[in-house]
DNA sequence: GTGGTCTAGACCACG
DNA sequence: GTGGTCTAGACCACG
């Protein structure tokens, strides 16, 4: 199977960075298993039509927090002592950040937190139905 | 008293950057209320010994954004909501779009609807405690 | 080919904002298509005779706005819209919001509604003869 | 009769150009007519709350422009021979220049003409309904 | 080589 | 005195 990353580079989000968060969330759900071997550098910049050099940042990073284990000559693995709660972790971390953001500019902007309340729970129902009819459509 | 901004230049993040957050969380949590003057730009830049148009970068962004309100010659004001019908339109307009950016973002990492929805509870009410207690705090 | 902006230093328009303005009416106007690379920063600011820091202020808030895309390190380049639902939905939220805005500078003024109409539909006839004219050369 | 200015000091329009457009206004209108005396200086500066010397920069561009004639020692009055047309265009100049802002900002971002004219419709019709209430409301 | 941030300092518009 | 614009130039992050 093609390895399955995508990239945005219209997010403003530095590509190395969603390369390690990407690859961070394959392994957060086991998509990605310990020992399991990445592709080379080379074959994922092609891939992802980045350049080599960015792809490296992101396994640097990766290896230096013990998410992957680089192995000279041989290639680039899953580490396979994955401390899985470290992963949970930052997952969980991730998330309170993303919405905590949200409110803080809703906040801000003079919204009360019954108003946002509110509207958040008509966007979660808006999103649900949408996933449904989508999930629907790639059944067919 | 002096203006409750604290700015960590080690931290990585652009200074202008750490000033808009750190001024709309004031807002948020309601500890600058609207129509209260900013301290000028010069002034702040002096107390948080930075480049004045670092300072002023900051306060154009809030102003574009809506957070603040700039008056060529006389200051800088937190930007009041009027009751205005119309105002009131455009605001009940922008809140879906900060709220659907939240969610698309937690979704595209891989974060479940219902978990969405369980850390936000969470967050409100993290955010409920500390307008809480200034609203408190102001009718002492 | 000689990127098409030309600057008047003595109207008084802030230059920032005329490369705004300019670059809007280009995109608007289908001059310059989605995807389309910009000239960068340094190159623009000779061409202009004008500071880099006053071409990266203008790009800044295209970017923003949305007009465009900028990527560090790669460049800037037209925004492109995706057929996505999401974006769509987020794009139609911030129409009503641009011709609220102009309806009520108008009404404010004391233009009245029929009359506000009118010259609406005379300025939408003239945009679509420009964009017409541009289209045309295009396929040629 | 108080004399009938708003001022939005939040609107970043600046204050003495407001003055200016307002009068301007009342005049187009028939609200001020040829040789009616205008409130001096000082007293329209308490009135509106604003510096002295902002009204007398309003004035003094009235007066540039020949739709005010300052008499010293007598005070300010409507010119008596205005030249009705020269308003008239004035005002016409203004809408058009309001609608093509929304408009260029509209189409710079994507949005089709087609779209945009039924949105429009759209937003009028919302406004022509508000407007009605109101009036409504005002009679009782 | 690309854009992003920051400082220093000048000059202007507005009130 | 207030904010707004612009230049000049340094240094950094990203690809």
């Amino acid at each position: 199977m093609p390895f399955e990353i995508e990239i945005r580079p219209e997010s403003g989000v530095p590509i190395y960075l969603q390369i390690v968060e990407r690859i961070k969330h394959l392994v957060a759900i086991g998509a990605l298993r310990p020992d399991e071997q990445l592709p080379t550098i080379r074959r994922l910049a092609v891939e992802l039509r980045v350049d080599p050099n960015t792809v490296a940042r992101a396994y640097q990073i990766l290896d230096r927090e013990g998410v992957i284990s680089t192995q000279q000559g041989r290639g680039t693995f899953i580490a396979h002592r994955l401390d899985d709660s470290v992963l949970t972790r930052m997952r969980l971390e991730k998330l309170p950040a993303i919405l905590d953001h949200a409110l803080l500019e809703a906040l801000s902007l003079g919204y009360e937190l019954m108003e946002i309340e509110a509207v958040f729970d008509e966007r979660v129902q808006a999103w649900r139905h949408e996933r449904l009819s989508t999930d629907t459509e790639s059944e067919a």
